[in-house]
DNA sequence: ATTCCAACCTGATAGC
DNA sequence: TGCTATCAGGTTGGAA
């Protein structure tokens, strides 16, 4: 679900609601796939530390506590991180909000699929973790330590540049779409990421890598700057599940070209945008503007 | 060394 | 109504 963008959004406003304040109690789910670290341990080690910094790698957030150990978030496909003072019916599911009332409906009560809840000795809203599919990651890393997810990250899709990029392409058969979606080339573009940028650069998503030019390349990383940069003003998409840690929806989804738009007009030529499997997602585009 | 592909999960939705 | 099949903002590890 979530991609750079998304990430980014909910580091900048949860970040407020985290600095600072000492943890007094953890509970979690389960020993379960989101548990890199042994939920009993994070229950054991995390009450009494204070956040001193959220930063950001890719898609992964990372926050840094006083004690120099650091809580590595992924949020996966559907993960959720948010405060207790959060209202939005993306908290629940659509049974749950088929049952409830419009009113009941803002409020979230954690649930089975909240697998951490972090309690403050300050007693304020407490922060939850939340993820339907757990394909979302818990690791918390001693200080000093480091974890293979995260040393296998390129650089920060934000960073990009032609030159580089032009680069990475050189004498790769798979299309470019597939490198974009590696992590280890550029962290934090996703499937919707992906394909609104090979929009901008008039590329089609199945074409080899190695046939990009080098002004499709400097097109290509431009244009990621540029819907990463614009999706996170806009608050991130918010297509089925990602909302913001304080309810918000982001508005991102009304300015796609072209991800899940099939056959709907192209804004630029009109003719139907297309959807087919590239590197075993789907991938949308104009048959007719990207080449 | 790349590229492919199944696996990890749950829920929504489309089709019969 | 209910069942089955398909799809979903991601990543990994091992096979080809």
């Amino acid at each position: 679900m979530p991609e750079l963008p998304e990430v980014e959004v909910t580091r900048r406003r949860i970040a407020p609601l985290l600095l600072g304040r000492r943890i007094s109690a953890v509970e979690t789910t389960a020993r379960s796939y989101v548990f890199i670290t042994p939920p009993g341990r994070l229950r054991t080690a995390l009450p009494g530390l204070t956040p001193t910094a959220l930063d950001r790698l890719g898609k992964y957030l990372l926050a840094r506590f006083d004690d120099e150990s650091t809580l590595v978030v992924h949020l996966g496909m559907t993960g959720q991180l948010f405060s207790s003072r959060a209202t939005s019916p993306r908290l629940l599911s659509a049974t749950a909000r088929a049952s409830l009332s419009p009113d009941a409906q803002r409020d979230f009560e954690p649930d089975s699929h909240t697998h951490l809840r972090l309690r403050f000795e300050d007693g304020g809203p407490e922060i939850y973790f939340r993820d339907v599919r757990k394909f979302g990651k818990l690791l918390l890393l001693a200080r000093g330590r480091g974890h293979a997810r995260l040393e296998r990250l390129g650089p920060d899709a934000l960073d990009v540049d032609g030159t580089s990029l032009f680069a990475a392409t050189r004498r790769r058969r798979a299309p470019i779409k597939a490198l974009l979606l590696d992590q280890s080339v550029l962290a934090g573009i996703g499937n919707i990421y992906a394909d609104e940028a090979l929009s901008l650069a008039r590329v089609r998503p199945g074409r080899r890598a190695s046939r990009l030019t080098r002004r499709e390349a400097e097109a290509l990383a431009a244009g990621i700057v540029h819907v990463l940069e614009r999706s996170i003003a806009t608050g991130g998409s918010s297509i089925s599940d990602y909302v913001a840690p304080d309810g918000r929806d982001g508005r991102y989804q009304d300015e796609r070209r072209v991800y899940g738009r099939e056959g709907e007009p192209c804004h630029a030529c009109g003719s139907p945008i297309r959807r087919r499997m590239v590197a075993q997602r789907s991938a949308h585009y104009c048959p007719n503007c990207q080449k």
